[in-house]
DNA sequence: TTCATTTGACCGGG
DNA sequence: CCCGGTCAAATGAA
Protein backbone atom coordinates (compact mmCIF):
# COMPACT_ATOMS: atom_id res chain seq x y z
CA UNK A 1 0.00 0.00 0.00
CA UNK A 2 1.13 3.26 -0.91
CA UNK A 3 0.18 5.11 1.97
CA UNK A 4 2.83 2.77 3.98
CA UNK A 5 5.33 4.35 1.73
CA UNK A 6 4.23 8.50 1.64
CA UNK A 7 2.87 9.33 4.78
CA UNK A 8 4.43 5.93 6.94
CA UNK A 9 6.63 7.92 8.78
CA UNK A 10 4.26 10.20 9.91
CA UNK A 11 1.54 8.15 10.45
CA UNK A 12 3.17 5.56 12.63
CA UNK A 13 4.71 8.29 14.73
CA UNK A 14 0.71 9.80 15.13
CA UNK A 15 -0.01 6.27 15.95
CA UNK A 16 2.99 5.49 17.77
CA UNK A 17 2.21 8.55 20.03
CA UNK A 18 -1.83 7.24 20.19
CA UNK A 19 -0.68 4.45 21.64
CA UNK A 20 1.66 5.89 24.37
CA UNK A 21 -1.01 8.01 25.31
CA UNK A 22 -3.43 5.40 25.32
CA UNK A 23 -1.28 3.35 28.17
CA UNK A 24 -0.82 6.54 30.38
CA UNK A 25 -4.81 7.06 29.86
CA UNK A 26 -4.92 3.59 30.76
CA UNK A 27 -2.37 3.86 34.09
CA UNK A 28 -4.80 7.21 34.55
CA UNK A 29 -8.24 4.95 35.20
CA UNK A 30 -6.61 2.68 36.90
CA UNK A 31 -5.54 5.20 39.45
CA UNK A 32 -7.62 7.93 40.64
CA UNK A 33 -6.15 10.81 39.08
CA UNK A 34 -8.11 14.24 38.60
CA UNK A 35 -10.49 14.07 36.09
CA UNK A 36 -9.03 17.09 33.99
CA UNK A 37 -5.63 15.17 33.05
CA UNK A 38 -8.12 11.84 31.92
CA UNK A 39 -9.93 14.33 29.49
CA UNK A 40 -6.66 16.11 28.44
CA UNK A 41 -5.17 12.72 27.81
CA UNK A 42 -8.25 11.71 25.87
CA UNK A 43 -8.06 14.68 23.85
CA UNK A 44 -4.69 14.15 22.84
CA UNK A 45 -5.39 10.54 22.00
CA UNK A 46 -8.70 12.10 20.02
CA UNK A 47 -6.42 14.12 18.09
CA UNK A 48 -3.42 12.03 17.38
CA UNK A 49 -5.88 8.92 16.04
CA UNK A 50 -7.33 11.91 13.81
CA UNK A 51 -4.75 13.47 12.61
CA UNK A 52 -3.47 9.39 11.51
CA UNK A 53 -7.05 8.55 10.15
CA UNK A 54 -6.70 11.75 8.07
CA UNK A 55 -3.61 10.65 6.83
CA UNK A 56 -5.11 7.68 5.90
CA UNK A 57 -8.30 9.35 4.14
CA UNK A 58 -5.93 11.30 2.14
CA UNK A 59 -4.03 8.29 0.46
CA UNK A 60 -6.58 7.53 -2.46
CA UNK A 61 -5.05 4.39 -3.05
CA UNK A 62 -7.00 3.79 0.32
CA UNK A 63 -10.13 3.48 -0.84
CA UNK A 64 -13.10 3.89 1.61
CA UNK A 65 -10.53 3.14 3.92
CA UNK A 66 -11.69 5.31 6.80
CA UNK A 67 -15.30 5.69 5.48
CA UNK A 68 -16.74 2.22 4.90
CA UNK A 69 -15.70 -0.01 7.28
CA UNK A 70 -18.07 -2.58 5.68
CA UNK A 71 -15.53 -4.20 4.02
CA UNK A 72 -12.64 -3.47 1.27
CA UNK A 73 -10.51 -6.20 2.01
CA UNK A 74 -7.47 -6.06 -0.14
CA UNK A 75 -5.98 -2.99 0.64
CA UNK A 76 -3.07 -4.92 0.66
CA UNK A 77 -1.02 -5.77 -1.87
CA UNK A 78 -2.55 -8.73 -3.58
CA UNK A 79 -4.99 -7.20 -6.45
CA UNK A 80 -5.13 -10.30 -7.99
CA UNK A 81 -6.89 -11.94 -5.59
CA UNK A 82 -10.05 -11.39 -6.79
CA UNK A 83 -12.03 -13.60 -4.91
CA UNK A 84 -11.34 -11.24 -1.72
CA UNK A 85 -12.38 -8.51 -3.90
CA UNK A 86 -15.48 -10.58 -4.61
CA UNK A 87 -16.10 -10.85 -0.81
CA UNK A 88 -16.54 -7.22 -0.18
CA UNK A 89 -19.17 -7.37 -2.96
CA UNK A 90 -20.66 -9.90 -1.81
CA UNK A 91 -21.52 -8.74 1.78
CA UNK A 92 -22.29 -4.85 0.84
CA UNK A 93 -25.58 -4.55 -0.40
CA UNK A 94 -26.67 -8.25 -0.77
CA UNK A 95 -28.37 -9.46 2.32
CA UNK A 96 -30.86 -11.68 1.40
CA UNK A 97 -29.12 -14.15 -0.08
CA UNK A 98 -27.43 -15.85 2.94
CA UNK A 99 -25.50 -18.98 1.82
CA UNK A 100 -21.93 -18.72 3.11
CA UNK A 101 -21.82 -15.19 2.18
CA UNK A 102 -22.99 -14.35 5.72
CA UNK A 103 -20.40 -15.80 7.12
CA UNK A 104 -16.82 -13.57 8.40
CA UNK A 105 -14.55 -13.28 5.49
CA UNK A 106 -10.54 -12.50 6.50
CA UNK A 107 -7.64 -12.61 5.03
CA UNK A 108 -4.10 -13.20 5.95
CA UNK A 109 -0.86 -13.61 4.68
CA UNK A 110 2.05 -15.36 6.08
CA UNK A 111 5.48 -15.07 4.63
CA UNK A 112 7.26 -18.61 5.07
CA UNK A 113 11.03 -18.65 4.83
CA UNK A 114 13.10 -21.60 5.44
CA UNK A 115 15.10 -21.01 8.17
CA UNK A 116 13.55 -22.37 12.04
CA UNK A 117 11.89 -25.68 11.72
CA UNK A 118 8.33 -25.05 12.66
CA UNK A 119 6.15 -26.79 10.75
CA UNK A 120 3.20 -25.97 12.71
CA UNK A 121 3.77 -22.55 12.54
CA UNK A 122 1.31 -21.89 9.99
CA UNK A 123 -1.05 -23.68 12.21
CA UNK A 124 -3.56 -20.92 13.36
CA UNK A 125 -4.52 -22.25 16.82
CA UNK A 126 -7.27 -24.69 15.36
CA UNK A 127 -7.14 -28.10 14.03
CA UNK A 128 -8.22 -28.25 10.20
CA UNK A 129 -9.02 -30.92 7.49
CA UNK A 130 -8.24 -30.83 3.65
CA UNK A 131 -10.90 -31.45 1.68
CA UNK A 132 -9.91 -29.96 -1.91
CA UNK A 133 -7.38 -28.95 -4.05
CA UNK A 134 -7.92 -26.80 -6.39
CA UNK A 135 -5.55 -25.53 -9.60
CA UNK A 136 -6.65 -21.77 -10.00
CA UNK A 137 -7.00 -20.16 -13.42
CA UNK A 138 -4.17 -17.82 -13.48
CA UNK A 139 -2.70 -18.97 -10.39
CA UNK A 140 0.40 -20.37 -10.37
CA UNK A 141 -0.38 -22.57 -7.35
CA UNK A 142 -3.34 -24.60 -6.28
CA UNK A 143 -5.36 -23.49 -3.69
CA UNK A 144 -6.15 -25.50 -0.89
CA UNK A 145 -9.56 -26.08 0.98
CA UNK A 146 -10.17 -26.93 4.17
CA UNK A 147 -12.63 -27.19 7.01
CA UNK A 148 -12.63 -27.46 10.78
CA UNK A 149 -11.88 -30.36 12.05
CA UNK A 150 -14.97 -30.49 14.35
CA UNK A 151 -17.18 -29.74 11.33
CA UNK A 152 -19.32 -32.86 11.96
CA UNK A 153 -18.50 -33.16 15.34
CA UNK A 154 -19.50 -30.00 16.57
CA UNK A 155 -20.79 -28.37 13.40
CA UNK A 156 -18.13 -26.07 13.28
CA UNK A 157 -18.96 -24.41 9.96
CA UNK A 158 -15.25 -21.96 9.74
CA UNK A 159 -13.00 -22.79 6.61
CA UNK A 160 -9.72 -21.48 5.15
CA UNK A 161 -8.53 -21.71 1.71
CA UNK A 162 -4.72 -21.68 1.52
CA UNK A 163 -2.87 -20.50 -1.38
CA UNK A 164 0.69 -19.78 -2.46
CA UNK A 165 1.45 -16.51 -3.88
CA UNK A 166 1.94 -15.77 -7.25
CA UNK A 167 4.53 -13.08 -7.06
CA UNK A 168 6.02 -14.11 -3.71
CA UNK A 169 5.28 -18.33 -3.48
CA UNK A 170 7.37 -17.65 -0.07
CA UNK A 171 4.03 -15.53 1.10
CA UNK A 172 1.18 -17.98 1.76
CA UNK A 173 -2.26 -16.18 1.53
CA UNK A 174 -4.78 -17.60 3.92
CA UNK A 175 -8.40 -17.04 3.19
CA UNK A 176 -10.22 -17.90 6.27
CA UNK A 177 -14.16 -18.00 6.25
CA UNK A 178 -17.10 -18.27 9.07
CA UNK A 179 -15.97 -18.29 12.71
CA UNK A 180 -15.00 -21.16 14.55
CA UNK A 181 -17.78 -22.38 16.77
CA UNK A 182 -16.49 -25.39 18.02
CA UNK A 183 -14.17 -25.73 21.37
CA UNK A 184 -10.78 -26.97 20.39
CA UNK A 185 -8.88 -27.34 23.88
CA UNK A 186 -5.47 -27.19 22.05
CA UNK A 187 -6.05 -23.08 22.71
CA UNK A 188 -5.54 -23.51 26.44
CA UNK A 189 -2.65 -26.03 26.10
CA UNK A 190 -0.37 -25.57 23.63
CA UNK A 191 0.61 -21.93 21.54
CA UNK A 192 0.66 -23.70 18.04
CA UNK A 193 0.87 -27.70 18.67
CA UNK A 194 -0.48 -29.08 16.02
CA UNK A 195 0.91 -30.26 12.38
CA UNK A 196 -1.51 -29.23 10.36
CA UNK A 197 -1.72 -29.73 6.48
CA UNK A 198 -0.31 -26.85 5.38
CA UNK A 199 3.02 -28.18 5.47
CA UNK A 200 2.25 -30.47 2.75
CA UNK A 201 1.54 -27.79 0.98
CA UNK A 202 3.91 -25.91 1.51
CA UNK A 203 6.58 -28.17 0.74
CA UNK A 204 5.26 -29.47 -2.26
CA UNK A 205 5.00 -26.44 -3.65
CA UNK A 206 7.74 -24.97 -2.76
CA UNK A 207 9.78 -27.25 -4.17
CA UNK A 208 7.85 -27.54 -7.13
CA UNK A 209 8.67 -23.53 -7.25
CA UNK A 210 12.31 -23.86 -6.79
CA UNK A 211 12.44 -26.50 -9.74
CA UNK A 212 10.92 -24.59 -11.79
CA UNK A 213 7.85 -26.99 -12.36
CA UNK A 214 4.85 -25.23 -13.66
CA UNK A 215 2.51 -27.44 -12.63
CA UNK A 216 1.24 -30.62 -12.35
CA UNK A 217 2.79 -32.14 -9.73
CA UNK A 218 3.96 -35.38 -9.87
CA UNK A 219 4.25 -36.90 -5.93
CA UNK A 220 7.52 -36.00 -4.89
CA UNK A 221 8.29 -39.01 -2.63
CA UNK A 222 11.45 -38.18 -0.70
CA UNK A 223 11.57 -36.46 2.11
CA UNK A 224 11.04 -32.87 1.42
CA UNK A 225 11.38 -32.01 4.65
CA UNK A 226 15.05 -32.63 3.50
CA UNK A 227 15.25 -30.68 0.46
CA UNK A 228 12.89 -28.31 1.30
CA UNK A 229 14.08 -28.45 4.95
CA UNK A 230 10.89 -26.86 5.69
CA UNK A 231 11.21 -24.37 8.88
CA UNK A 232 9.31 -21.74 8.79
CA UNK A 233 10.03 -18.46 9.91
CA UNK A 234 6.54 -16.82 9.78
CA UNK A 235 5.93 -13.33 9.83
CA UNK A 236 1.93 -12.35 9.44
CA UNK A 237 2.29 -10.19 6.24
CA UNK A 238 1.73 -6.95 7.34
CA UNK A 239 -0.88 -6.35 4.69
CA UNK A 240 -3.15 -8.75 6.59
CA UNK A 241 -6.89 -7.65 6.39
CA UNK A 242 -9.25 -8.50 7.69
CA UNK A 243 -13.07 -8.43 6.76
CA UNK A 244 -15.58 -10.05 8.80
CA UNK A 245 -19.30 -9.25 8.41
CA UNK A 246 -22.43 -9.91 10.42
CA UNK A 247 -22.37 -12.22 13.67
CA UNK A 248 -18.72 -12.86 13.30
CA UNK A 249 -16.31 -12.64 16.39
CA UNK A 250 -12.89 -13.11 15.75
CA UNK A 251 -10.78 -16.48 16.29
CA UNK A 252 -8.12 -15.81 19.27
CA UNK A 253 -5.46 -15.92 16.65
CA UNK A 254 -6.59 -13.22 15.29
CA UNK A 255 -5.80 -10.93 18.15
CA UNK A 256 -2.49 -12.07 18.30
CA UNK A 257 -1.70 -11.19 14.54
CA UNK A 258 0.39 -8.23 14.23
CA UNK A 259 -1.19 -7.03 11.41
CA UNK A 260 -4.68 -8.00 12.25
CA UNK A 261 -7.00 -5.49 10.81
CA UNK A 262 -10.44 -4.08 11.95
CA UNK A 263 -11.25 -2.82 14.89
CA UNK A 264 -8.56 -4.40 17.02
CA UNK A 265 -5.80 -2.33 15.63
CA UNK A 266 -7.13 0.25 17.33
CA UNK A 267 -8.09 -1.48 20.34
CA UNK A 268 -4.27 -2.55 20.12
CA UNK A 269 -3.20 0.63 19.99
CA UNK A 270 -5.04 1.36 23.50
CA UNK A 271 -2.74 -1.67 25.19
CA UNK A 272 0.54 -1.06 26.30
CA UNK A 273 2.68 -4.53 25.45
CA UNK A 274 2.16 -6.00 28.72
CA UNK A 275 -1.39 -5.40 28.85
CA UNK A 276 -1.31 -7.03 26.02
CA UNK A 277 0.38 -10.29 26.19
CA UNK A 278 -1.48 -10.36 30.21
CA UNK A 279 -4.77 -10.39 28.25
CA UNK A 280 -3.77 -14.14 27.21
CA UNK A 281 -3.27 -16.70 28.67
CA UNK A 282 0.43 -17.37 29.85
CA UNK A 283 1.38 -19.85 27.50
CA UNK A 284 0.10 -18.02 25.00
CA UNK A 285 1.70 -14.70 26.12
CA UNK A 286 5.08 -16.32 26.48
CA UNK A 287 4.56 -17.09 22.91
CA UNK A 288 4.07 -13.71 21.90
CA UNK A 289 6.34 -12.67 24.33
CA UNK A 290 9.87 -11.41 22.34
CA UNK A 291 11.69 -13.50 25.14
CA UNK A 292 10.37 -15.98 23.66
CA UNK A 293 12.69 -18.59 21.37
CA UNK A 294 9.44 -18.84 19.15
CA UNK A 295 8.73 -15.29 19.08
CA UNK A 296 11.11 -14.36 16.48
CA UNK A 297 9.80 -17.05 14.66
CA UNK A 298 6.37 -15.53 14.40
CA UNK A 299 7.08 -11.93 14.74
CA UNK A 300 4.28 -11.65 16.70
CA UNK A 301 5.70 -9.26 18.94
CA UNK A 302 2.32 -6.38 19.41
CA UNK A 303 5.32 -3.49 19.00
CA UNK A 304 4.96 -4.19 15.29
CA UNK A 305 1.97 -1.97 15.92
CA UNK A 306 3.77 1.00 16.12
CA UNK A 307 6.93 0.23 13.76
CA UNK A 308 5.79 -2.16 11.08
CA UNK A 309 6.02 -0.47 7.90
CA UNK A 310 2.73 -1.50 6.63
CA UNK A 311 0.27 -1.64 8.89
CA UNK A 312 -3.06 -3.20 10.09
CA UNK A 313 -5.75 -1.36 8.01
CA UNK A 314 -8.08 -2.00 9.83
CA UNK A 315 -11.69 -2.11 8.98
CA UNK A 316 -14.91 -3.74 10.65
CA UNK A 317 -18.63 -2.67 10.87
CA UNK A 318 -19.14 -1.66 13.78
CA UNK A 319 -21.96 -4.60 14.19
CA UNK A 320 -18.64 -6.61 15.03
CA UNK A 321 -17.16 -3.94 17.61
CA UNK A 322 -19.79 -3.85 18.86
CA UNK A 323 -20.18 -7.82 19.20
CA UNK A 324 -16.57 -8.16 19.90
CA UNK A 325 -17.02 -5.47 22.70
CA UNK A 326 -20.38 -6.86 24.38
CA UNK A 327 -20.89 -10.42 22.90
CA UNK A 328 -19.00 -13.49 24.33
CA UNK A 329 -20.13 -16.10 22.11
CA UNK A 330 -19.48 -19.80 21.85
CA UNK A 331 -15.44 -18.95 21.78
CA UNK A 332 -16.07 -17.60 25.35
CA UNK A 333 -13.62 -20.01 26.67
CA UNK A 334 -10.91 -19.33 24.04
CA UNK A 335 -8.37 -16.28 25.20
CA UNK A 336 -10.42 -14.14 23.05
CA UNK A 337 -12.58 -13.79 26.68
CA UNK A 338 -9.54 -11.85 28.82
CA UNK A 339 -9.74 -9.80 25.52
CA UNK A 340 -12.88 -8.93 25.52
CA UNK A 341 -13.03 -8.26 29.48
CA UNK A 342 -10.04 -5.84 29.07
CA UNK A 343 -11.96 -3.83 26.38
CA UNK A 344 -14.95 -3.97 28.76
CA UNK A 345 -12.36 -2.23 30.73
CA UNK A 346 -11.42 0.58 29.02
CA UNK A 347 -14.65 1.59 27.54
CA UNK A 348 -14.26 1.94 23.87
CA UNK A 349 -16.86 4.09 22.64
CA UNK A 350 -15.59 6.54 25.46
CA UNK A 351 -12.15 6.63 24.06
CA UNK A 352 -12.60 6.38 20.59
CA UNK A 353 -16.29 8.83 20.02
CA UNK A 354 -15.69 10.30 16.50
CA UNK A 355 -13.68 7.96 14.85
CA UNK A 356 -15.64 4.77 16.17
CA UNK A 357 -18.90 5.77 15.94
CA UNK A 358 -18.80 5.20 12.18
CA UNK A 359 -17.40 1.60 13.15
CA UNK A 360 -19.57 0.70 16.27
CA UNK A 361 -22.58 2.60 15.76
CA UNK A 362 -24.99 1.18 13.01
C1' DT B 1 -9.54 -49.69 12.46
C1' DT B 2 -9.73 -44.98 12.45
C1' DC B 3 -8.75 -40.72 10.74
C1' DA B 4 -6.57 -37.56 7.35
C1' DT B 5 -5.28 -36.54 2.63
C1' DT B 6 -5.67 -36.91 -2.28
C1' DT B 7 -8.06 -36.28 -6.34
C1' DG B 8 -11.52 -36.63 -9.90
C1' DA B 9 -16.43 -35.81 -10.11
C1' DC B 10 -20.09 -32.97 -9.29
C1' DC B 11 -22.66 -28.65 -8.57
C1' DG B 12 -24.01 -23.96 -8.93
C1' DG B 13 -23.12 -19.14 -10.02
C1' DG B 14 -21.79 -15.98 -13.44
C1' DC C 1 -19.73 -23.35 -20.63
C1' DC C 2 -16.13 -22.05 -17.39
C1' DC C 3 -14.48 -21.88 -12.99
C1' DG C 4 -14.41 -21.97 -8.01
C1' DG C 5 -15.95 -24.64 -4.30
C1' DT C 6 -17.40 -29.01 -2.34
C1' DC C 7 -18.19 -33.96 -2.18
C1' DA C 8 -16.80 -38.47 -1.61
C1' DA C 9 -14.35 -42.67 -2.96
C1' DA C 10 -9.76 -44.21 -2.93
C1' DT C 11 -5.58 -44.18 -0.70
C1' DG C 12 -2.30 -43.56 2.93
C1' DA C 13 -0.67 -43.02 7.67
C1' DA C 14 -0.76 -43.98 12.54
Amino acid sequence: MEYAENGEHGLINELIQGKELAKQLCNLLSSSSSSSSKEILIDKILSTYEKALTMLNSDSTIPNLINSHSSSSSINGSPSRSDLIDNDEEFKDKPPLKKRKTMPKWTEKVKVCSKTGLEGSLDDGYSWRKYGQKDILGAKFPRGYYRCTYRNVQGCLATKQVQRSDEDPTMIEVNYRGRHTCTQSKHSNKAFPSKTMLPVLEKNQFHKFQNNQPQKQEKMEQTQEEIFNFEAKLELDTNTNITTKDDDIFPWFCYLSPSMGSENGDNDMLLSDSMFLESFSPDIASFISPSTSESDLFCLSPCQFGSSNNNGIVQASESDITEILSAPTSVTNSPIMDFDMLLDKLDFDTIFPSNTTEISSS
